[in-house]
DNA sequence: TTAAGCAGTCATGTTTCTTTGACTAATTGA
DNA sequence: TCAATTAGTCAAAGAAACATGACTGCTTAA
C-alpha cells in the first residue's frame, strides 16, 4: 500500500488529471494551529492555566474578538477545556488537554526547520 | 535550561506581562506550509517534478495567480527548487529540496491528530 | 501563418480574517 | 455606592488572502 505526503493511503481517483488525489487530512489540523494568536495561545497554555483578560494582556497587540474567537475553535477541537471556576472571585478558566499537550509535538517538529 | 512549547530556549523578556516572553519559532514555518494551495502543492511535488500548467491542471479550483505566488513563496523558503530545463521544449520544473522533503514530516505528524 | 501550449504578470474584484469601538452583565474592593 | 475587574458580544471598518479576466512573449506543431 502507497501512503501520500498527508501519510494517508492512496485510494481515491476523483479527477483524470489526479490518479490519487485526495484531500490532505493535515490542512484541517494545520488551519486549527495557525493563525494570528492560536500558535502563541497553544504556547501559553501549555505553560499553565489561562484566564481571559490576563490571556489578552499576555497577547500584547491582540483584542478580545480574536483571542474569544481562538479560544472557541480550540475549545470545539478539543485542544483546550474551559471550566468555571466556583471560587473565591468566581472565574474561568482555560486548560489546554491531552490532546492538545501532544499536538504540542507538531511545533517542535516544526520549529526544528526555522 | 527550560525549553517552551515550540522547543525554543526561555530568555528574552519583553513585556512585563510576559516573563519569558518569545515569539514562537514554529509560526513561520506553519505560515509557509498553510494556505490554500500550498499542502497539496507540497504533496503533488514530493511525487515528481512539477510543470506550472500541469500543476493548475491538477489543483482543481485554483488559478495562476495564487499558484504562481505559492510557488515563489516556497521556492524563496529553499522547500522548491527551479529550473530552466534547456531541453526539447524548453521549460521549466520545481523539484521538491532535502529540505522540503524532510518537511512532509510536519504534515505526516500533524495528520495523526485528523 | 496560425493556432495552441507554456509560463507567467498586472489590475481589479471578492471573500475571509483581523481589529476597533461601543456595549452588556455579574462580581468585588474601597 | 462607585469604580474596577472579569468575561465576554455585536456591528462595522480595515487588511490580507484568494480569484478573475485580460494580456505578454516565447516556442512548436499543423
Amino acid at each position: 500500500m502507497v501512503y501520500n505526503a498527508c501519510g494517508q493511503k492512496e485510494v481515491t481517483t476523483l479527477h483524470h488529471d489526479l490518479p490519487n488525489y485526495m484531500e490532505c487530512p493535515a490542512e484541517p489540523i494545520l488551519k486549527l494551529i495557525s493563525g494570528k494568536w492560536k500558535p502563541q495561545i497553544l504556547y501559553l497554555a501549555s505553560k499553565g492555566t489561562l484566564r481571559f483578560n490576563s490571556l489578552l494582556r499576555q497577547l500584547p497587540g491582540s483584542n478580545k474578538q480574536s483571542v474569544s474567537a481562538a479560544l472557541r475553535e480550540l475549545e470545539d477541537a478539543q485542544v483546550l477545556s474551559k471550566k468555571v471556576v466556583q471560587e473565591k472571585p468566581l472565574h474561568i478558566e482555560y486548560t489546554i488537554t491531552e490532546k492538545g499537550q501532544s499536538m504540542l509535538s507538531i511545533f517542535r517538529l516544526a520549529s526544528s526547520f526555522a
